[in-house]
DNA sequence: GGACCCATGTAAATAGTTACATGATTGC
DNA sequence: GCAATCATGTAACTATTTACATGGGTCC
């Protein structure tokens, strides 16, 4: 579980609320796991119980009160282990391809048109990536080598959606030369 | 939840117990959705109850007795159903890519080990793609379009971690040369 | 008045993994 | 004897999503 190791890796950078947090997960476009705010409160309190963060409350007169956390020493050193440590290969779970597996049933243009919807949201998706809101949060970064390492990860997911979108693309023109007729 | 259709879709194809079922999860290489044994008998008990599968008891003698499943044709119908709308884009759980978000503690060396690991499986998962056992399967297609559809779905798998093969080991050369020192 | 931001959480449902449990047969 | 294949399932746990719940402040 990568969860509590990227709240750790955030908090890493500087304490954050829940809801700070939470923001951090939704907004940030090149950052692979997704998660919800009532996970992270979930999470939030199982590192405060292991020690590995520790919990401030903040008052405020105009907003409502927030709890601050902050990485421990302890936090600091299961972050670095687990960083450190190659995981497995992601799991695969292609909801498309599925489909395609029994889409025998469906008509040539059935099946172009789920291809296209995908095809679709793959360059949305890929705008996200070329937009100036993504090269504001690599601004972030605090060294160069840091900026290269998230540039790394930035690369990636342009790499992996356009690798999907060509595939996409070459699947769409051979289902309308309907090239199955004429292989050997 | 694909899941459900997944089995509905195996299903389709001819009736199959709960075994044979986690059979076809665990060895389809190209099948984009893992399932454990647990998983399926539960999932096939609700499929029982909603009627999209009827079940027959299989007795037999040297072995233990099978539960057999069939589509209904209000599973046919679900399946055509679930397999002609367009799905969202998967969410992707890139472990590694968090690792590289909180990795600027790490010395170049650990991190050029944590891709090492990464490419080394791709190359170990592009090897069974790229085996005989991959090509036997697809030869359990019934007609040329069938074939057709289900290597597109190969074709992605390769073209997938090609792409993360070739990602991961430009990062490799870019560490070893320390890129960043030197761009502007 | 309504929507949106701030800020916290819990509850319930669904999905997925791992472990526990049983028992016959076949092959080395 | 031991491992593997056949065949079923439950239990417990972990992870994730969606819905429920509250309440003040700001902006239009």
């Amino acid at each position: 579980m990568s969860l509590k190791y990227a709240i750790l890796g955030f908090l890493d950078l500087f304490p954050l609320s829940g809801y700070d947090l939470t923001k951090m997960f939704d907004d940030s476009i090149m950052f692979y796991w997704p998660a919800t705010h009532s996970q992270i409160y979930r999470t939030l309190k199982e590192l405060h119980k292991s020690e590995l963060v520790t919990r401030e409350i903040i008052e405020q007169s105009e907003n409502p009160d927030k709890k601050v956390y902050s990485i421990t020493e302890k936090g600091k050193e299961t972050l670095k282990e687990w960083v450190s440590a190659p995981l497995d290969l992601p799991t695969l779970r292609h909801g498309l391809l599925v489909q395609l597996a029994f889409a025998s049933r469906l008509e040539d243009l059935q099946i172009i048109a789920l291809l296209e919807a995908f095809a679709e949201k793959l360059r949305e998706r890929l705008a996200l990536y070329h937009s100036d809101e993504l090269k504001e949060q690599l601004s972030y970064s605090r060294t160069k080598r840091e900026s290269f390492l998230w540039g790394l990860i930035l690369e990636n997911g342009i790499q992996t959606y356009e690798c999907e979108l060509r595939w996409a693309e070459a699947a769409i023109q051979d289902l309308e030369k309907q090239v199955w007729k004429t292989e050997d």
